[in-house]
DNA sequence: ATGCAGAAATTGGTTGGACCATTGAACCAC
DNA sequence: GTGGTTCAATGGTCCAACCAATTTCTGCAT
């Protein structure tokens, strides 16, 4: 096992010890041509492998770690999480004081900005292919809601999910997701209010019928709309909350 | 000196130490009411105050570098970059081959998408200290534009982040920032196309225009407009570096 | 053979101590 | 004062253990 990674890792040279790492262990996960859920090498492998100490390797990794990249299990080793390339670029973004309600608005207002650039793109650039994916997420999810009589967060993320990906353009759905990640539990309930984001429904197809034809103005502004209903819903949902604080 | 951080640091307690480490840290910072720039315990000084090895106290401030929250300088000291908050919630990015051409304009829509909502959200919420703020940087553009007669990246920037601030969510701004800083020797000398967003120039008198008038939708018109431009030229700079590839 | 409990090896997490490289301030010679 | 020197403080790196969780192996009972 340890003859595959003689050959990739050989000792680095100058100071700026870790970030050397960082670029030696991606090269060598572009040689390996290693994925998602693979594992790395050992911390006491890539040590001696790299000529550095076992403690610069560990704080290169946890830079990694802090960035999403790789997930650490004691006892088991260091598994990537995502795609790695020596030539990324990193954007950590911090959302101070992002817990309250005023901080779902913010990250709400990011994405209706995206979302409606991702639908205009979408109509743009989807081809045959991708449209009937969008069709077909979106009749799940309308079936969904006509079975269950109300909004299922499950299919609907899916359908957006899906848009995102025909935009073209991968940073769509990352950001999103980052979003969507951070904030599921209030996507999933929000705030205690009943049939959340029923009022959006219909602006699914009025954008979807947009993107099938092509018409990115009309689903940039389907998009707008559809975000505006989700907005008043958790406006609804803020001041029945302050209203049973009171009593 | 010392007095001061002995109060506030009480020793942490569970596994999970570096996590309980930074948690401690957030909440020292806010105590002794820290802000960017300030300078944070040393290394030594906060391991013997939380009763953890000097590593652990390192990997954990790894973490916030690779945040960017914080600034280590070797024989100075370690200093806040950013606000940080015991509730902060952290989203990082990673732009996967975002080195090219197409990676610049990946990020070119996703500043478009962000430009827009936000030109769009200062129409509604900028009173008129934050419009005579934008219209000062707007008339710095202004003459700078006629005095150079080109664009000015500076103060065209300058520009832009007065409109993101004045959009009432911080988020625009640090998105924006961040790819700005990215892509800033892009933004800077772009493709080596001579006056580079030469195009652009009108469309800021006119998104202000529809600012100061509470206009969003045209304000967000007219970004979408201004981004375009810049999208152009940079497809012209690429045709011509493909050209001059050939010869 | 099979299955399962316990031992052993593996691996990340933590500790303590040591030394190096850089920084910045105090100090001294001029 | 000016300019260089010295020296303490601080982050960066290294080493050698040990701890804790996990995985793998071993061997016994069935």
């Amino acid at each position: 096992m340890n003859s595959g990674v003689t050959d990739s890792l050989p000792p680095i040279q100058t100071t700026a010890r870790d970030d050397a790492v960082l670029k030696a262990l991606a090269s060598f996960v572009r040689q390996e041509a290693l994925g998602p859920g693979e594992k790395l090498p050992t911390e006491r492998i890539l040590a001696e492998r790299l000529k550095v100490s076992r403690n610069t390797v560990r704080e290169a990794l946890t830079r990694w770690e802090g960035l999403g990249l790789v997930e650490r299990r004691q006892g088991s080793g260091t598994y990537l999480k995502a795609a790695v390339s020596p030539d990324m670029l990193h954007m950590p973004l911090t959302l101070a004081g992002g817990n309250d309600f005023a901080g779902l608005m913010r990250t709400l207002e990011i994405r209706r900005a995206l979302e409606a650039e991702a639908a205009a793109l979408c109509a743009i650039r989807a081809g045959k292919a991708e449209i009937a994916e969008i069709e077909r997420k979106l009749d799940i999810m309308e079936e969904a809601f006509h079975t269950r009589a109300g909004m299922s967060s499950e299919e609907d993320w899916e359908f957006h999910q899906s848009v995102y990906r025909a935009s073209g353009n991968p940073l769509f759905e990352q950001i999103i997701s980052a979003m969507h990640e951070l904030f599921h539990r209030f996507w999933e309930h929000p705030l205690g209010v009943r049939d959340f984001g029923h009022a959006s429904f219909p602006y699914h197809r009025t954008i979807f019928d947009c993107i099938a034809a092509h018409d990115p103005d009309g689903a940039r502004r389907e998009a707008l709309k559809l975000i505006a209903t989700v907005e008043n819903d958790l406006k609804r949902g803020a001041a029945n909350l302050k209203l049973s604080d009171r009593k």
